[in-house]
RNA sequence: GCGCCUGUAGCUCAAUUGGAUAGAGCAACGGAUUUCUAAUCCGUAGGUUACAGGUUCGAUUCCUGUCAGGCGCACCA
């Protein structure tokens, strides 16, 4: 079933292509817009004015009376150019039948294109940590909003579980219990006091242990695992899942050598001072970068490399990596090695996670895991309520730095955005209970709304699967909890000013078909946001 | 020095990806409840969008320069 706004933009699109001759290849976001000007407006006349090379106001003109002659819209054009489009409100009360159908709303079809998402991928050398979760409720949005616009995603942690960092937390977990330990503490060791726990845990283990490579490997091992299981508690808590679990070790042993000779048959290689280089220049990176150093041992890259091929090889059309702001210098090397190891054009995106900086009563806090001071996930979730944090985080646009206050979070918990919009959903929820209605007495065939408000309210539903289809191109994800806030605005204000239970059972169900359909959309944003759907809510249970 | 991100109300952040009058929350002040949840609603105040130019029908958004902050520039990971 075709939504209102979709069969409008076919409409527009064959008018634009047939009568002047314009091959749109627009995105629905570049000509669609919501506005107060009317239930929507298109700028459409503005992108094709140069080609049409005509007066944009007057493209609107003629645009506007094809509207309506070949296609019944009621529209008007305006001022510059634009076109502002209003609907007939029984249009816009079937557009409610559909939401409350018991399909998502908007939700597209499998389109079978295959989107891999790697977030997290924190090392197993200490918990997880608020840039962590940034990453984790970021990226497990936006697989669900993918899964929404139809894409077939798979999301998935990489774990750099082989490499000197390995190492250096397997001799710092020995440090603490070995007979013949060293003078110092090891050299970038790790420092927490978790890591004294690993070592007792270790010790109560395996008994009495040496200070040498055997038993810091085993004391790695050891300490991967507990680490892991204690992450993946940590995002439980969060419902942060994963559809895989990739272990650096694994790749190493399946891929790299093949990833190497590959690269060197197409010849990308080079070597000089006894190191191996890789030409990624010849795909935009300032310089080459070394793959084998001169010792030997393969750098961080190539590893990389061979995990990404092994992203490629599971043929995703599209790859995201979430990363840290200390990870954008790596962005073209990734880049081309992408290009190097694939035969096919992926298109290869990097999302850059901005800085969470902690404060506490007004002090900026510190955090290292190699010095053990932080605030783990855990020690977060216990003081500040998931749901929280999870919007507090997903509001902050992913490319802006924030500045997260501990005690402010918990003080304004009450008025905080993320209870606003539980608090509208619940409010409905206790109503319809009240009203002893069901969707199936409402038949959803009005002539006109009769109330601005209630209309207002429909009006701003239609606008909910554009805002999601958007995120796919531009991964701005915190434009649903805005919409959301938006959206609950209205539900509170029309509750407030309107009695809704009333003597007069028609007009109830007429302000109950939308609220209805309301109250379907904020769930499906907040499911969206991974945020806890409450059918009821009092504030003295907080 | 080079690269990336950022600069919007007192604070934390938005602004439909160049759109029509720059908006929310918090904090401040004033008001609304015999009625379906006051975790609500309404109002007042708060702005030269860091600064200076440029591009065009139109700029918080794009370009150039300046200033300020964060991060990164390894044969570390």
């Amino acid at each position: 079933m075709k939504m209102l706004v979709e069969k409008f933009l076919k409409d527009l699109k064959s008018i634009v292509e047939k009568d002047f001759s314009v091959e749109l290849n627009f995105k629905d976001y570049e000509i669609l817009s919501f506005t107060d000007f009317g239930d929507i407006s298109t700028n459409i006349s503005f992108q094709i004015a140069k080609s049409v090379k005509k007066n944009p106001l007057k493209i609107a003109e003629e645009i506007s009376e094809k509207l309506a002659k070949d296609y019944g819209y009621k529209s008007e054009p305006v001022k510059p150019g634009f076109i502002n489009i209003f609907f007939d409100d029984k249009e816009i009360f079937k557009e409610c039948e559909k939401i409350v159908s018991g399909n998502r709303y908007g939700e597209k079809e499998n389109n079978n294109k295959k989107v891999n998402i790697e977030f997290i991928s924190a090392n197993p050398t200490g918990p997880l940590v608020l840039v962590n979760l940034r990453a984790g409720v970021s990226g497990n949005m936006l697989y669900n909003v993918l899964k929404y616009s139809g894409y077939n995603v798979e999301r998935e942690n990489y774990i750099n579980d082989a490499g000197n960092q390995i190492y250096n937390f397997g001799a710092s977990i020995l440090y603490h219990i070995a007979k013949n330990k060293p003078e110092n503490f090891p050299e970038n060791g790790y420092k927490g006091n978790y890591v004294k726990d690993i070592s007792n845990k270790l010790k109560e283990n395996i008994g009495e242990v040496e200070y040498n490579d055997e038993y810091i490997k085993k004391a790695a091992d050891f300490g991967k695992e507990f680490i892991l299981n204690w992450q993946k508690e940590s995002l439980k808590k969060y419902s942060i899942d994963f559809e895989n679990w990739i272990f650096e070790s694994e790749v190493r042993k399946k891929y790299l050598d093949g990833v190497l000779e590959k690269l060197s048959e197409k010849g990308f290689t080079y070597s000089k001072d006894n190191a191996l280089y890789l030409k990624t220049t010849l795909f935009g990176d300032d310089k080459d970068r070394v793959i084998i150093k001169s010792n030997g041992e393969y750098t961080y890259f190539l590893p990389d490399i061979a995990y990404h091929f092994y992203k490629t090889e599971r043929g995703f059309e599209r790859i995201i990596d979430i990363l840290g702001p200390d990870h954008h210098g790596y962005i073209p090397r990734l880049n081309a090695a992408i290009k190097m190891v694939s035969e096919r054009d992926i298109k290869f995106d990097v999302i850059i996670a901005q800085l969470v900086t902690i404060f506490k009563d007004g002090q900026k806090y510190e955090m290292s895991k190699r010095t053990g001071e932080f605030i783990t996930l855990d020690e977060l979730s216990e003081e500040i309520d998931p749901d929280v944090l999870k919007f507090t985080i997903l509001s902050r646009k992913l490319s802006q730095p924030f500045n997260f206050d501990i005690e402010k979070v918990k003080e304004k918990s009450m008025d905080n955005p993320v209870y606003y919009v539980q608090y509208s959903y619940a409010r409905l929820s206790s109503l319809f209970d009240k009203a002893n209605t069901d969707i199936k007495d409402i038949s959803f065939d009005y002539e006109n709304f009769e109330n601005i408000d209630l209309r207002k309210i429909s009006k701003k539903l239609l606008e909910f699967p554009y805002i999601v289809y958007n995120l796919s191109d531009s991964y701005e994800l915190q434009k649903v909890p805005n919409y959301l806030i938006e959206l609950s605005s209205l539900i509170n204000q029309f509750y407030h000013d309107y009695r809704i239970i009333d003597e007069n059972r028609k007009e109830m169900i007429k302000k109950i078909s939308v609220l209805f359909s309301a109250r379907e959309i904020l769930k499906i944003g907040l499911s969206l946001m991974g945020i806890t759907i409450k059918e009821r809510m009092y504030k003295d249970e907080v």
